[in-house]
DNA sequence: TGCAAAATAGAAAACGTTTTCTAGGGGAAT
DNA sequence: ATTCCCCTAGAAAACGTTTTCTATTTTGCA
């Protein structure tokens, strides 16, 4: 591959008048320009990035650390990210932490050796060792989504859960439902406790006593659906006449159970859900569910992090930004109200 | 940030001591490597992969260039390549060129600049310009997946379309339709070619003569769906009584013109499809797809790439592996022979 | 005890840029 | 015509590593 200096050699100038045409913010007398551009033209030679970036300090990186890569919300908030940057010259680097918070740190740890310019992390842990937690604050910027990271004092952008789950289970006690269950993942995730935190809310409001046995804990995953599924669905003594499933891969898992039970949506069992678990909304059975945003995630996310990297002062900047949410009613609860 | 300078300093030997703690490959005095273990651990010492690249002129870095990110086929194939690279140490940058030329060649020599170690393209052009392609092909490890580039002469890997697209056709004349249209996406892409070239066989086959308006060309994307199916279930005359969709996004917007139109499936019209349009294949209707199988076509491009990157010699591989496709009869036809 | 060889560590060059500092040459102003 | 300044371009240092080469100490063996 060509270096510079095969450039000035073959165009006969120094190495620094080659860097300078490129670069362009300095005077080149034209004709030399032109031979440089020919040069340049005539032995295929690209940049070394690598080099520039040791010499700048800058890599035009940004690393995205999400849970869960088959999540299509994930992915969505990472589709908008690059959207936002890209305008900016930066470019994406994904990876996944499949949940696994050893994984996770490692990965962090790449990202600091890669010298990525800031980064976005879907945290799956809860929070980080204290190191690497005040390197992160410090270092680099870093903006969280989805979830907050103790001890970590950065940006961070999420969607509302609590209030949302709230209404999602009122709106199944509206229609005359008591035995209300609900899957959800970890026990220690902001998401999971905050929803979780709703479905009680509800159940409080409507006076009905929470019980053990219809919370599941288990994993954002198909896996974790299907087997709360087959557990609600086998209770032949108290089925649960609905079902909240914390999140769309859940829901998918938990459909799957019920098809196989053969049930039927919604007239054996109502589910309510977090998040589309289809694209394409008009497929049935329409979901009633909570409507998220993850685009819009990804752009606050994006704009943050951009604003963070353009005074690439370590101003602490703390905002929070928490994203509205609302319901969408579909064709998945049936009401046991005699009208 | 800290570098190894500071670390020597802190643990009073010189940067090639430290360099060498690190890298492990050299005899260090056990007291020695104690002290710089130890200096950074203390100083919270994140080695520079910036200036390792540089040195070792390996980034360990791969580029993923995909068509579309919104399609689940292609982050799949992506998620699947993650697996099988990050064993061996390998992380990966994903982009996409939106189905645009331009946007390609730009992307790819971001890959070259950032001297990316590799990289896996599902090219948005039928060509690159003779320049890059040569150097494609010589200076960087590149495999090709789902669709071939003119000129880059490197391996690849993709699935069977044009038999298992006549398989499908085939089934519909089996089962009856005569007026079978078909959505599609650009005219210069392998894919496409080779699913029009499928579904013309099977007319053939059974003396159907092929009908130019029964053919609708667009982009592989749900707009293209949904304005091929407000054309074709517009037909008042001679509306088609089924449809071959091409690809899954295809599948979802002509599924939404269907919804619209106030139409069912398979009552009122059948639908074929390439690709499963729902990740959740118990939900209804059942498609009658050709099953793709994404996941594989990562692995195999993974490995590929893994072998040259291993022997890093530019050998002239020009592997084409071509993975058998089957198809999948589900209930999103109607037959129309009176048995 | 002495000497060769092995073990360990440092100095310095190199990777390919960018940028500062320096210098030459030519035009304008006196 | 002389001086001064601006325009242009080259030399060299720097970014943070790795690695070669060299130097020193330690060990082993006669």
């Amino acid at each position: 591959m060509k270096t510079l200096r095969d450039v000035a050699l073959h165009a006969r100038v120094s190495v620094a008048t080659v860097s300078r045409v490129i670069s362009g913010d300095y005077p080149v007398k034209e004709e030399t320009r032109r031979r440089v551009l020919e040069a340049i033209n005539a032995l295929d030679y690209h940049p070394n990035g690598v080099a520039r970036s040791l010499k700048s300090a800058k890599t035009y990186t940004l690393g995205v650390l999400v849970p869960d890569m088959a999540n299509p919300y994930f992915i969505q908030i990472a589709r908008a990210l690059e959207a936002v940057v890209e305008s900016s010259g930066y470019h994406l680097l994904v990876a996944s932490s499949d949940e696994d918070a050893e994984k996770e740190i490692g990965l962090i740890k790449v990202f600091l050796e890669k010298r990525l310019d800031g980064m976005v992390i879907a945290p799956a842990a809860v929070s980080l060792s204290p190191e690497l937690a005040s390197f992160l604050s410090s270092t680099l910027s870093v903006v969280l989504i989805d979830r907050v990271l103790d001890g970590v004092e950065v940006g961070s952008v999420r969607e509302e859960s609590r209030q949302a789950s709230k209404l999602l289970v009122r709106h199944l006690v509206s229609q005359g439902h008591r035995e209300i269950a609900m899957i959800t993942g970890r026990k220690l995730t902001t998401t999971s406790l905050e929803r979780e935190a709703g479905y009680r809310d509800a159940l409080q409001e409507a006076h009905i006593p929470f019980c053990e046995t219809y919370l599941m804990w288990g994993d954002y995953d198909q896996e974790t659906g299907y087997l709360g599924g087959k557990r609600f669905l086998s209770m032949k003594d108290r089925r649960p006449s609905a079902v909240f499933c914390a999140n769309n891969l859940i829901t998918l898992g938990f459909l799957h159970a019920v098809d196989e039970v053969g049930l039927r949506v919604p007239d054996d069992i109502s589910v309510v859900s977090f998040g589309d678990p289809f694209e394409a909304t008009f497929m049935t059975p329409k979901m009633t569910i909570v409507v998220q945003n993850p685009a819009d995630v990804g752009r606050f996310a994006g704009r943050m992090l951009l604003r963070k990297l353009e005074r690439n002062s370590t101003v602490h900047d703390t905002e929070e930004v928490v994203l509205p949410t609302e319901i969408r009613l579909g064709s998945s609860t049936r009401s046991l109200v005699v009208n």
